[in-house]
DNA sequence: GGGGGATTGTTCGTATACTAACAAGAACAG
DNA sequence: CTGTTCTTGTTAGTATACGAACAATCCCCC
């Protein structure tokens, strides 16, 4: 019964045609969303090179920046990062001198997470020329084509990780 | 001076106002791409379970049905993967029984490989329901909005993973 | 006021990604 | 031929992701 739906959504995906070979790795949307994603990253790698930090680990910083102090957890889920994975960002985050930890009188159970004097200044400076990285990804893109597609993509990712978010501006 | 280029460009960036707490983490492409991203992978695990595959190994096995052979680091161009990850991808295959691996006569470098009777067998069958997949992904965007979306994600993504595809259907 | 259930973090195991350093083979210029 | 260069594939190391199993807490309800 899906398949009624679905036929009738999108004729892309038609593939009743002869032979069933209609699929084409390409024009699906998990794999140019993943080709996208690995563009990005080399976007942030080019423009943020220089400070030796990975896209996961600005979003921590830039989240603990703009929080002040907020619980791992927490942190994970503003940042859309499981439990395990931002435990290990934080864990080099740490190590690198950039966040403290420290415990929660009112909950045993929480890490209250903040960043040091260094962590603020560099993450100041990152957020300097971040939005470069944003500018050159959507580059080969018009104006309008940008915004149709950041809108795209909020209400495909933002369904998951993200708190409700106003569109802004 | 890339600076100008770059605030003439888009609004959205603009943060020249009092406070330079303009940054926005979820307004970054990069971020939304790694949240989309994710939830893609959500709906393919949700709709491909049952398989017990990966998107990436899917994408080998699906590109590997359409051309029948192709060498490995030819493989993971296709499919958007670095010789080490598909390196990894195919070793994961074989040993699963999907892909068979010959070396060339012609070039004594290129690992030839194949799908086996089982991996033609089980690549037959998800294809039937991976065009779901995109469906899931892509529903919370009217069609217009899919078709603009698919596109973008073509000329963002497509620079650096794909050959020139032209968009037949 | 105590126990069951939910939340927070950790650890383990598997699968990507990507860099860097290498070994082999092929291509090609001279 | 021979040396240089390019391509292919591997291996090692680091950083995500994410499911699963767990210990420590916290919270709420009977």
């Amino acid at each position: 019964m899906a398949a009624v739906r679905i036929r009738g959504k999108r004729e892309r995906a038609a593939k009743r045609g002869p032979a069933a070979a209609a699929y084409v790795l390409e024009q699906q949307v998990g794999f140019l969303l993943r080709c996208a994603h690995q563009r990005a990253s080399e976007m942030f790698k080019a423009v943020m090179g220089d400070f030796g930090i990975t896209p996961r680990q600005f979003a921590a910083l830039a989240k603990l920046d703009d929080l002040g102090s907020v619980s791992q957890n927490q942190l994970g889920r503003l940042t859309a990062m499981d439990p395990a994975t931002i435990s290990g960002v934080i864990a080099r985050l740490s190590a690198r001198g950039y966040v403290r930890q420290s415990s929660d009188p009112r909950d045993g159970r929480l890490r209250a997470l903040g960043l040091t004097a260094a962590g603020e200044q560099a993450i100041t400076a990152m957020k300097g020329v971040a939005a470069e990285v944003s500018e050159r990804t959507l580059e080969p893109l018009s104006n309008a084509e940008a915004d149709a597609f950041f809108k795209a993509l909020c209400k495909i990712g933002a369904t998951s990780c993200l708190p409700p978010q106003s569109s802004r501006n």
